[in-house]
DNA sequence: CTTGGAAAGTCAACAAGACTGACATAAATT
DNA sequence: AATTTATGTCAGTCTTGTTGACTTTCCAAG
C-alpha cells in the first residue's frame, strides 16, 4: 500500500518503483496513441511509420545529407535506403548530389512532399496541442524537462530548439 | 532551452507550432531512448519488444486473460498468440484454465518469467529514476498530467495509477 | 599522378513482428 | 439445440528492421 497521491515539493519518496512503472507504462500507451493518428492516415498510401519519419527531418532540416539522417534515425543505411528510394521515385523527395562532396546525397522534399508531411503532422500537432492546453504550460514545462532526461543525452542536439527563447 | 513564458492563466503563445513540433520530437527520441535498454538486453535471445510487452503486463495484472491482455496491448490475437505460445513453451509463462468460466486462460508468470521482467524493467526504472531525479518532483507531475493527456483517453484506465485495490 | 582505402550510397536477400482471413474447439448462453 | 464467446492455429502478406556485397567518389600517401 503505497502513497498513491502524487507527492510535489522536496520528497524523494516519488521514487517508489510504482511510480517508475507508472512512468513506463505512460510511455508505452502514449507514444501509441502518439502515432495512431499518422499510422491511420498512411494506410490509404504505401507507406508507414518509417516513411514518416523520413518526411518529418527531411522537412525539418531541408538539404540534410542520408548520412546525417541516418545518425538521427537510428537505422541501418539500407534501411533508411529502400524508404528514401520509394519517397523519392514517388516524387515526394527530391535527392540532389553534393556540390562539395558529390558523394553526398543532398535531401528536400517536393511540393507534394510538403503536404503529406503537413497532413501527417496536423494530427500530431492537434494531439500536441490538445494534451498542453489540458495540462497547462508549468506541466509542458514538466514534461520537456523529463523527457529531454529520458532520451540518451547524444539525441538533444537533434531536438527542435528553433524557437525564439 | 528556458522557456520564461508568461504565467499559467492565460498565454496560449507556448501552443506554437514549433513548440509542438518540438514536443513531437520529444516523444519519438524519449521513446527510443526508453526502449533501447530492454531491446539490448533481448537480443541475447530469441525475444523481442512484443514478448517485453506481455512479460510487463502480465507482471503487472497476474492472472490476466488473454482478451483483457488483447485490449491493453492493442494488437490482433494472433499476433499475441504467436508471442504467447512461446512464452509458456519456454516455461515464462503460466496459462491456467479458468475456473469460473473454463474457455478463459489466466495468464501467470513462472519464476523464471518473472526474473526475466525484473531483469527487463530494472533498466528502464534505472532510465526512469534518473530523469525524474533530474527534473524533479514537480516537472514529473507535469510529464504525468502531459502523457495522460497525449494517450487516447480509453487507454488511462489501464495505467498503473490503482497500485492494489 | 597513381593507387589504395575510406566514405556515401545502392541492390539483394532474409527475419521479426505486425496484419488479415479462414477455420477449429470448447464452453457458456439463449 | 443453436448461437455466441474465448481461445488457438494455419497460411499468407506487408512493413521495416537486419547483413552482405557492390559501385562511385573522395582523399591522401607513396
Amino acid at each position: 500500500m503505497q502513497d498513491r497521491r502524487p507527492p510535489t515539493g522536496e520528497s524523494l519518496l516519488f521514487l517508489t518503483d510504482d511510480q517508475l512503472l507508472q512512468g513506463i507504462e505512460l510511455m508505452f500507451f502514449a507514444y501509441r496513441g502518439f502515432t495512431s493518428d499518422p499510422d491511420k492516415i498512411l494506410e490509404n498510401y504505401t507507406y508507414g511509420r518509417a516513411h514518416h519519419r523520413a518526411i518529418h527531418f527531411v522537412h525539418r532540416q531541408p538539404g540534410t545529407t542520408v548520412n546525417n539522417l541516418l545518425s538521427i534515425l537510428g537505422v541501418t543505411k539500407q534501411s533508411l535506403n529502400r524508404v528514401l528510394r520509394q519517397l523519392v521515385n514517388d516524387g515526394l523527395i527530391e535527392s540532389r548530389v553534393g556540390e562539395r562532396d558529390r558523394r553526398e546525397r543532398h535531401l528536400y522534399l517536393t511540393p507534394e512532399g510538403v503536404a503529406l508531411e503537413a497532413k501527417l503532422s496536423e494530427t500530431q500537432r492537434k494531439r500536441m496541442r490538445a494534451a498542453y492546453k489540458a495540462a497547462g504550460p508549468d506541466a509542458v514545462q514538466g514534461f520537456r524537462k523529463v523527457m529531454e532526461h529520458i532520451m540518451d543525452p547524444a539525441m538533444r542536439r537533434h531536438v527542435n530548439t528553433h524557437n525564439r527563447d
